[in-house]
DNA sequence: GGTGAGTATATTGCATTCAATGTTCAATGT
DNA sequence: ACATTGAACATTGAATGCAATATACTCACC
């Protein structure tokens, strides 16, 4: 048999500084409320303003950017609020995505989750959160991830980042692991089970768990 | 009391650009696969490419385009497909968005779907295929338009514009709307009665009501 | 001292130009 | 006749320059 050639996708500038900005983004490099300036990017990257602008346009259509008119794009407020809007809508997705999946579900994909859940609780003893945050988005990522409605799919993917996004700035906020922790393996010990309206059940709790004490919660300004 | 004032939102070229290819694209003005040409479209409008270009990404990223890299920008193939994939999203998050405002649903409103409904059931007598389709989309739009969940609101009005367009290609397919008539008035009876309960199963089950015998359905290539 | 007009500066929006890529089609060789 | 090559063309991608808009600042005026 002859070698498998891997098709080259064709790529352009703009994706590439798309997926850098995006990474940057998630990561927290800028503050809430700071303008992204088209100049400055441009200039630190080496390339001219326009595959700039077109990236920071796609980052504010995905809601990872707040567009201004004639003013700039700036990384929008954070807010406990925009997370508790964000729960009940991926956990609805979620479950909707994982009805299907969970049937098919192998033991190796079994394994991989309870690997992932194992390191969440190491992360939990060790007091690390922005690993731990990291970690239950993988988890979360990686139950939907065979999701064979491709436009589901992608929405997930979109909203699982932007709650990344947005739980990497609230880390001390995030609390409860242990019962976070503690779902998880109930959802697993059910699929396992074939018990899937009960996993269905405990993926949708899971997901607006956290959910609770951020009311008191206010962000600090940094414009 | 002084007059209310409109906030002068500051507006772009894009922006209206935007507006006015998304709704031509909506009425089905380019056939399925057909490539909108930059240096066609700039021309008529009367503007120069950039703008354009703008405007055509950020309706990829809205779905309502498919880009491909060097290539361009092109309808997406409608199939029967992506409605089937997308009424279940639609109806997880129309539920979502339903459920806290039908227990403040006024008079006046129940009126507005009432009507709505009726002028739905004239255009069956009719067999307006395409009047039905803009009114089944209002009448879901008006059912949710007071959804305080801004995230959520944005995405199903995405979502329903992306549906309308393709029920509007698909048109000869959409049948049974003595079912979906009915539904929407035991719908409207239920909340009445304050049963939120079976409102809110009603309304997940007409979203995908339309799902069947669209099994052996083929499209028309146009490319 | 505070307020407001007017100017200067910074930044985005748009147009234009050039470069890179994809497509079409005729010429060439087998 | 068929497949392949390469050149002409069409189209998108990226860079640059200019115009429009927003903000910051200065300075006169109350």
């Amino acid at each position: 048999m002859q070698h498998e050639w891997a098709v080259l996708e064709p790529t352009t500038l703009t994706e590439r500084v798309y997926d850098v900005l995006r990474a940057r983004i998630i990561e927290g490099d800028w503050g809430s409320g700071n303008f992204l300036r088209e100049k400055e990017i441009s200039g630190k990257l080496g390339v001219s303003r326009t595959p700039v602008r077109e990236a920071l346009a796609r980052l504010a259509a995905d809601g990872f950017l707040e567009r201004i008119p004639h003013r700039g794009f700036k990384i929008p407020h954070n807010s406990a609020n925009d997370l508790l809007d964000l729960y009940p809508i991926l956990a609805a997705l979620e479950v909707l995505a994982a009805a299907e999946g969970f049937k098919e579900m192998g033991k190796e994909r079994l394994d991989a989750l309870r690997s992932i859940n194992e390191s969440y609780r190491a992360a939990y003893a060790l007091q690390d959160p922005k690993e731990g945050v990291r970690l239950n988005n993988q988890f979360h990522n990686l139950l939907t991830v065979d999701c064979t409605n491709p436009k589901l799919s992608q929405m997930i993917l979109s909203l699982q980042a932007e709650v990344f996004r947005l739980e990497c700035w609230a880390l001390v906020n995030i609390h409860c692991w242990d019962v976070s922790i503690r779902e998880h393996e109930e959802l697993l010990n059910a699929i396992e089970s074939s018990d899937y309206n009960e996993a269905l059940k405990i993926l949708e709790k899971n997901r607006s768990m956290t959910v609770h004490d951020f009311s008191n919660f206010t962000e600090k300004e940094t414009d």
